[in-house]
DNA sequence: TTGAAAGCGCTAACAA
DNA sequence: TTGTTAGCGCTTTCAA
């Protein structure tokens, strides 16, 4: 609460009904308590050198009235809004909320708070929330990925505010990025799998066209593949949501189809983790005959049978960093344009091994 | 976008460097394309008569510019805010995003925009949360759960807006309710277990004292197997994030300490199908030796060994009827207070079966 | 179909 | 320490 000392008091409407009232303003506890309004105004910012006496009886009389400030008259005479505009494509993947709470966790300190937009990987949908949330006048915003509409990038370059773009440094930013290269954690994989010895190589991530992360993994696994003289050996693409049901059944297909592979690379572990599931059903020696890799590092997964090789996106750190960003910059004159590019590493877990 | 036909001009800053502008106004838009401010607004709002080489005129000047409207100052003139503010307690335990994408979906076809708020299941944290969004004035309040503090119930009851309290019916709504009766669905698990012939049940849960209702499907539970004339044979709580992992780690001391158990009844599916995962791992027999059950319905989870015996927390729908009822009262005068019960239904997958 | 004036509820800047 | 005045950028209302 802006105010700590301030809690509206408990007032329950006639039950079962909800009553339509004027919502109160500042006049009318600067009636309530005879003190201008102006003076309210400052009692319940904590701005200026107010009286102890007339302090007191301004958040009696806000308390007993239950009043709450209307920050959309406060923001038009201040310009200033402590929103910081939070955009990500997903909530359902695991991935996206723990970056959230990175972001909550910085901004807690500070007066900023996070509003969130979701655009289901959808570019339209992501052009609409940018412009909904930048009329609303926020703080800064963070954003992931790096690929937009050029009416996007209009928009976050002349909106004047601090711009984070995060998860993905392999591109132009507009502003500030913070995340990890996909391109090179697809290398990093590719060529832990090659060390170990693996030849016949298989993928399996989604279809979506505008999970951009995804493709730089793949293009970054693939090239190191083809320096080694590999090519992928199989691959398949699916669409809707990702669960162990469809890592199951995608690796069921593809084993079916092209049984003499000896490793599965999933762009995600959820379906990784299936595919995992899978294998140990069929009894199928893991990591010797086949060995398995996802990417993120999903912290729910531990205590699977068996560990799934994995690498971490550093989900958490990439909201801290970009939250301290915006924090450091949404009271400055000028802003300076950060790059924070974090590295992610390898787990092996049980199911890459040196053959 | 509120006018489709809108879309601002790209336009890129000197690169490397963010430029610190006066954002744009009507004002400019006006001067820009010769028409008065008053005319801009309704072009741009799609309001009123405006003749198309007016309107022509007035869109190209506002895209040429990279005009982004005040939000702000529109809402303090109009008193309108197309936000609704949306509570919940967290976002990493797949329970809410499903609930928050019953909600988008809803509005996405109305002008109304979610704006979410996490409390951390923490009741100081809410009622921060909820003065916060309140002063932004939205349209609409959708909240998890009816527990809340008198400050909290006085707040939503003066803020002559809708309210829909969700997830649980248990209790004193404040407006309109939608949710399941988590009490009903513990004493119908309860119910479930000892129908197909178990009787040395154990339970595990979450310690958070804020989770009421878990609280409350614990007493259904509990209530229905004394009314049988049994009691929990083993229980035991833990803190912290729920996964795979924990769920084994708390099964393995629970058969340690009491080994003759033949139920484990879990608060939710993450630690239960760990819990599952360590009795396959043991080679127990479930669900002949040992059954097991949790609460949510977690899709993801599709395509383990063994399918965990849950409950539909009906989440989406959930999600969807609140919505609804935000929707069809934003407009309105008056508002009435609406409830929905939903009824959960068993699923008994593979680890609860007739004896 | 267009425009002019007033004011939404608050805060910055200044005056007392 | 307190109060007064003048807007913030838009929409409502009314007049042309």
């Amino acid at each position: 609460m802006s105010n700590d000392d301030f809690t509206p008091a408990a007032r329950r409407g006639s039950p079962g009904q909800t009553e339509q009232r004027r919502p109160l303003t500042l006049r009318d506890v600067s009636e309530a308590s005879g003190v201008s309004e102006m003076t309210v105004s400052r009692v319940l910012r904590n701005r200026g050198d107010v009286s102890a006496g007339t302090r007191e009886r301004v958040l009696a009389a806000a308390k007993r009235l239950g009043y709450v400030p209307n920050k959309i008259a406060g923001a038009l005479a201040s310009s200033r809004v402590n929103l910081v505009a939070v955009i990500i494509p997903s909530l359902s993947n695991m991935v996206f909320p723990e970056v959230i709470n990175g972001i909550s966790k910085i901004l807690e300190d500070t007066e900023l708070q996070p509003v969130l937009g979701v655009t289901h990987y959808n570019p339209e949908q992501e052009d609409k929330v940018l412009y909904e949330m930048l009329s609303w006048r926020p703080s800064g915003v963070i954003i992931a990925g790096l690929e937009r509409s050029e009416a996007g990038r209009a928009m976050l370059s002349n909106a004047g505010i601090p711009v984070v773009e995060i998860m993905d440094v392999d591109g132009d930013p507009v502003d500030s990025v913070v995340g990890i290269s996909h391109h090179r954690a697809g290398r990093m994989m590719a060529q832990e799998i090659i060390d170990a010895g693996y030849r016949r190589i298989g993928f399996m991530g989604t279809k979506m066209p505008q999970d951009h992360r995804a493709k730089k993994r793949l293009e970054g696994f693939t090239e190191t593949l083809a320096k080694a003289g590999l090519e992928l050996a199989d691959q398949e693409f699916y669409e809707g949501g990702s669960g162990f049901a469809k890592g199951r059944e995608m690796t069921e297909a593809m084993l079916g189809r092209t049984p003499d592979l000896d490793f599965l690379y999933y762009s995600n572990d959820l379906i990784g983790a299936g595919g995992l599931l899978y294998c140990l059903d069929k009894g199928l020696d893991v990591p010797g005959t086949l060995g398995l890799a996802g990417f993120n590092a999903i912290e729910l997964l531990d205590g699977l049978p068996c560990r799934l090789a994995t690498m971490d996106s550093c989900r958490r750190e990439v909201g801290e960093a970009a939250a301290r960003i915006i924090a450091e910059q949404a009271n400055a004159d000028s802003f300076t344009s950060e790059q924070v590019v974090l590295i992610p590493r390898v787990t092996p877990g049980d199911t890459l091994r040196q053959r």
